[in-house]
DNA sequence: CCTTAATCGAGACGGTACGTCGTGTCTTTAT
DNA sequence: ATAAAGACACGACGTACCGTCTCGATTAAGG
């Protein structure tokens, strides 16, 4: 038995009257946008917990399988989304092959990467993301993926930060390690996890202060 | 009429006729801990997210209005459960009043906290804590609940180390603030909430070597 | 992970506005009914092939949960429809208890209940039977079924009949055993699945006066 | 853009690159020769309501559109399958010209028809066409096609017997009409499609002596 | 012989329905 | 009154097929 003698049903199959073109059926990387803008239209919109696979379908016109052929889970989906949405480190300029102009010190760049962070981690996709961290407590491979996609690319941002200002005399020889480019993101998140409350800019200015200066500069 | 003898009928709700005794029905507090108790066996074996109010129920041997009764979020059930079940600050040696004996360094002092943070963090209570707090995310009480809870006592401790060391000439004067306090359990939660890996005993080491003694020490 | 962190919904709950009385929630027996009655106008308005337990979730206000926890598949919900909405034997006076009056000959008898039988068939509901068949041509189970609540009553009322025309010298004494009496059932039916036409008068009075009677009838 | 790196990628075409010859693509009737016959295995050995066409062109090796090309709807592909595998008429005795001996008395020869038409019911052949000729009761050219292609062989051929018997003094004059050639077949496919068990000889048996020789004997 | 047009194989696509599970509410029965 | 049990209305889950469609790869035929 299973499904269906389903009725053959009389094909409406109307191209939607008064749409110009029939809105030709997408497949591959056009379909997988779409997917990805309503995974994220939605994840903004009700949250990580209202999220449903088939509102994100209905939203984007297409049907569940398509999405399910995709992403196993709920969880890669909305990174993904979120991936392709969020700012990624090269895009404020501090990507690792990104040049940075001679006359900004290290601690404003410091500063510059953690109000990044602040700022992401403050917008409706940054609860997101924290929401899909909780999806990682229990799943080895997400916590992995989240890590790379996420924070390797802001730590590897930090150790380059880290290693120009060695080479500007501004951070002893030492301190370029990935230990300590995780400070600051860890000092952050847990900040925000924390309280939940919004992180001011003296917080970070503290927090850059306090922490990472005494905690990199040169004795000199 | 005729209506429905295929129907598979609701079973004839007799008490399990071989029961001898229907094992006292309870009420009031000891339900509540009969709750709490399958809430926390529950939340340590399926993990947060598989966590249903049905298991718990089944579990607990009782109905689910006897929970929705009393914990309107699956959040605040697990919290409670987990408060129920954690060991307490002092349990763990992290009390306000625990004393540390003269002969332990600071550097030793940190590793000895960061090994019990990480041990807590590890456990599966520690998993489930985790996961709560990422939940909390929206629920400003819950997260003031958990700091205070969890963070707190170590804040503290953390402080009253660091201004040992300070009267111990081991730490700089101007090192002892909650700033700096939260550097090491900000590291290794996010160390966890990132990777979902066990923190080895490298890793703390790293982390007080690498970052908490630089950040510290005094110039000497 | 499975199933839902969803959305606290702010349940709506309102009770249909304007509505007199709050509609009380169904159970047992009256959702039941509720439920057969909407099988039976899916049924006859869609065909067997469309019938979709979805749709009659809908139709009767209702879960899905609810049908199936009654009825294992769609075919013997809609059986049990059928059965409901359906004439038994003794609704048109021929059931195994019924008196039937004096002047009623064997023949008259035979075409009441021939002409009876083409109606059902001839019926929305009728169409549906035949595809339940069809439903039960690899489930042995669902096939007995069939018989034991459509063709075992018309049997027993045929067997009395005919037992009845022995009593009136009518029918031939040996003449009154099962497989006898499945001979007209047998003939009509087969006919209309052979050619899906309408069985007109002529071929009931046919079947009837060229089988039926000859088969049975005393040769005094 | 860092788009869906985590998206399960379309895998490459690749023919199977340990594959050493490709088998020759088939196409025009041995292809169609190839979908009947998985067709009619499918439909052998998963019965006509689990029958998907997704099977059939997995089973085929080729691709859905070949057989939608081909075959509009289900029906008409088994009904397709069945006539490419089923015997004839003549493959089994029972052609329009097949002799009978003399020896043979009446009742003999409807034994051996009786006991044909219940071995080919009793094929999983006949368990899919009996699903096919229910299928069809909405589709009149699907009933005739059935029509002529199974029942019509042995009406004729019943309807020879019976004239045969009457030429032999075995039957009475009057008995040779379609209408009582149909009843052996109705009586067999009623019972088979009733409860689905396997027809035993004694059924037969009763069918012929206690219905056919009954109804159709000379009274001499 | 080499194009060129079919048509094949594979499977993505937009859908519908499946049967299951968990939610939070409600009802019933028995302490 | 409250506990236990579980039915109920609901919605989402992830899967299976539907029938249509696109996309190379193969072929058989025609120039």
């Amino acid at each position: 038995m299973a499904t269906s003698e389903t009725a053959r049903r009389v094909k409406a199959n109307s191209p939607a009257p008064g749409a110009v073109a029939v809105a030709q059926r997408r497949r591959g990387a056009a379909l997988e946008r779409a997917i990805l803008a309503a995974a994220f239209a939605e994840v903004s919109h009700v949250g990580y917990a209202a999220f449903s696979v088939e509102s994100v379908a209905a939203r984007a016109r297409t049907g569940k399988a398509s999405i399910y052929r995709r992403w196993p889970t709920k969880a890669e989906l909305v990174l993904d989304a979120l991936d392709a949405e969020l700012p990624s480190p090269r895009d404020i300029g501090l990507g690792p092959d990104c040049h940075i102009d001679e006359s900004v010190t290290t601690e404003q760049a410091l500063h510059r990467i953690g109000e990044t962070i602040v700022r992401v981690l403050s917008s409706p996709a940054g609860a997101a993301m924290r929401a899909v961290k909780l999806e990682a407590v229990d799943d080895l491979k997400l916590a992995d993926l989240i890590d790379q996609r996420f924070h390797e690319p802001r730590r590897a941002a930090l150790l380059g930060i880290l290693e120009r200002g060695i080479a500007r005399g501004e951070v002893r020889p030492d301190a370029a390690t990935p230990v300590v480019a995780d400070v600051l993101p860890a000092m952050l998140v847990h900040r925000m996890l924390l309280t939940n409350e919004p992180i001011s800019a003296d917080e970070v200015h503290n927090a850059i202060s306090l922490v990472m200066i005494p905690l990199v500069q040169a004795h000199g």
